[in-house]
DNA sequence: TAAGGACATTGATAAATATCAATTTTTTCA
DNA sequence: TGAAAAAATTGATATTTATCAATGTCCTTA
């Protein structure tokens, strides 16, 4: 089977959920990463079995109390707040293996709210049992730490003030990294997300992203077709990433 | 001593940089926050008493191996990256108890360059100690995961796509809480920023900047002049800052 | 305190993007 | 499968913001 259509299995027939971490396909990228097995065995009691989740149901709610961190195990997320108009305003998507909720530890009520945007299958763990097992085992605590010192790094990364053009390439050379490194190809794959969404996310206009997408279609940098991305020239693409 | 006058003492002559962190005016909104007095002690065994850096000079720069985490203790910093065509891009300013130098945590390495703005003075934590400590003292990595929750929340928060002149109201009403919850005005207070800082750091070009501060002024909803910035219609700026 | 440099303002113009309105295309689901 | 709904495209125009160039103001420091 190739990269491309186990991307797309991902969307569609949803991996096996009862997978530990220990077997995960993720593992390496999420909170697990470099535990020893008897740690992860500690780890597994405390994360449930993942659950699978329909498209546009979401996971957890803005303002709902804080008790869980979640991961992605399958598919994919976005996360949203709305503004004062009552408009949703797009903050992340998020890929498997990476955590959502993070925001919420502070306060202790979601600072967003979680949705599936196809079918999906999710991690849920409770925030307690994780705080006191990172106490018997410091390296749990340290993973979460740098997930955490991650997700500020790209945030701050990922906010500047370009053109339209350079955020849309940047945003799909980010999005080619991500699935890169979780085994899928970086240079085509499948993205269920709206264009609606993706111009929400960039704060742009819609019309603006369609014409920017085209203008990188007619360039030839990446061809677009029924949510499938391919990405043609890399390199001119990050050049204009970069602009 | 008015309020003000506290606020522009804190960039001009440093207080009293031997203050251990149980008499640190900022303690409430720093990682001591919440600790008993042992753990406390155990702390500031830990932290270096505060040091004066000089205006302009950097705290720590890109690159560099990450081994500690920073607190300002008084004054101002500003955290910036080097783009491409190597301009200067600025991140974040930092107040008296914000924690500099979390980006660095995943990656081992310093991923911003951190400068005081003012004569400053700052607490230095090594991390590896910090870590070993909050074996001993779990409320301290709780301590450190809120400060970074807080961190990603505010942001995903605050980079937003609006027009220039809601970006600068918004930058204002987020300063003057800043101040606020720190004890000084938050209707007047001293800003040791370059306009031209003020307009990388949002985003836009200088001049724009300058135009739409005007018309802010204009309108009455702020006085700003020598650096020192006074709230006039706080609901007003409020709700541009909203739009 | 006077001169030079940094910082800020202003006006004119160009460029980028948003908005509005009308189609066209794609997707959903009865 | 076909009709309705949702999503995407396209063109025309308005608005916002950047850029360029000139000037004015403030701030250092010799």
């Amino acid at each position: 089977m190739s990269k491309l259509q186990r991307n797309i299995q991902n969307y569609k027939n949803i991996v096996n959920t009862k997978t530990k971490c220990q077997k995960c396909s993720v593992n390496t990228l999420c909170l697990p990463s470099g535990l020893s097995s008897s740690e992860l065995l500690d780890l597994d009691k405390v994360i449930a079995p993942s659950k699978i989740v329909d498209k546009n149901k979401p996971l957890f709610s803005y303002g709902e109390k804080f008790d869980s961190l979640y991961v992605v195990h399958s598919g994919m997320f976005k996360s949203t707040t709305v503004n004062e108009e009552g408009k949703e305003r797009i903050i992340s998507f998020h890929l498997p293996g990476e955590v959502m909720g993070l925001d919420g530890i502070h306060s202790d009520f979601y600072e967003s709210t979680v949705t599936a945007l196809t079918m999906s299958s999710y991690c849920k763990i409770p925030y307690k049992q994780l705080m006191d097992l990172s106490i018997e085992h410091p390296v749990i605590q340290q993973n979460l730490l740098k997930v955490m010192s991650k997700e500020i790094y790209s945030c701050k990364k990922n906010h500047i003030d370009i053109g339209s053009t350079a955020k849309l390439a940047l945003f799909i050379k980010t999005l080619s990294y991500r699935f890169e490194i979780r085994g899928y190809s970086g240079k085509e794959f499948f993205l269920p997300i709206s264009q609606r969404d993706i111009a929400n996310y960039l704060g742009m206009a819609e019309e603006t992203l369609s014409r920017v997408f085209k203008k990188l279609q007619k360039s030839e940098m990446v061809k677009y077709k029924k949510h499938i991305l391919t990405i043609l020239k890399k390199e001119e693409l990050e050049n204009i990433a970069e602009s």
